[in-house]
DNA sequence: TATACGATCACCT
DNA sequence: GGTGATCGTATAC
């Protein structure tokens, strides 16, 4: 019985082959791993995003199957990395079952593992900085489109391994960031995080 | 082929 | 609060 605890267990697939918004959600507190040179680089999921399916007009699957999006037509599971802006790299784990495009962007991590390695990488920004934001912990994390289609269920570079315990009463919805389409997809509280953190992308707007 | 733009970030006022 | 950097992708010609 002693021991038990030491033992760290992956997210099956079975995590992720469901509903999104529930994969989003449950994703906070769960530790992202990136191997390199042997070290071990983590971090807690404090924000994630949902993206779900091709009526979602802020999915990129919304513009139907292209070779970028080709992989959240796949099954669960897997890294669905994109370029943006010209210097930036987002990760997202894919979710639902089969055929049904979906993922959940990973927006920012509590740092664990590996934190002067991920200060060299980031030109030595403070600990709250480094996982702040989807780019930023891509950056940290020598995530590129080499790990596109990565099954993270299985791969030794990039996977997600079962975090601590979080308290419900952590976890907030609002709409999602960076989104500026006329309509719903503006609205939907599709992106959760951890409101007490300090390591999320933006921190809670002031009360008044 | 040509062009407009984006699930961002860092730095500026 | 605002804006430039920088290029793959989608879409229009």
């Amino acid at each position: 019985m002693s021991g038990w605890k030491a033992l760290v267990t992956r997210l099956p697939s079975s995590f992720f082959e469901r509903n999104t918004l529930e994969a989003a959600r449950d994703l906070l507190g769960q530790r992202l791993v990136r191997m390199v040179d042997g070290h071990r680089l983590s971090g807690l999921i404090v924000e994630t995003e949902a993206y779900i399916g091709e009526s979602d007009l802020a999915c990129h699957a919304s513009r139907g199957r292209t070779p970028r999006t080709e992989v959240m037509f796949g099954p669960p599971g897997r890294a669905y990395i994109y370029f943006i802006y010209g210097m930036y790299y987002c990760l997202n784990v894919v979710t639902e079952p089969e055929s049904f495009p979906a993922a959940v962007l990973i927006r920012a991590l509590e740092p664990e593992e590996g934190r002067e390695w991920m200060r060299e990488r980031r030109s030595g920004r403070p600990d709250r900085e480094l996982l702040s934001g989807p780019g930023k912990l891509c950056a940290a994390l020598d995530i590129d489109k080499r790990l596109n289609h990565v099954d993270l269920t299985q791969d030794d570079r990039l996977f997600l391994e079962v975090g601590p315990p979080v308290d419900a009463a952590r976890v907030t919805a609002s709409p999602r960031i960076g989104i500026n389409i006329p309509g719903e997809a503006s609205e939907q509280p599709w992106r959760f995080y951890l409101a007490d953190s300090p390591f999320v992308s933006r921190q809670p707007a002031r009360r008044r």
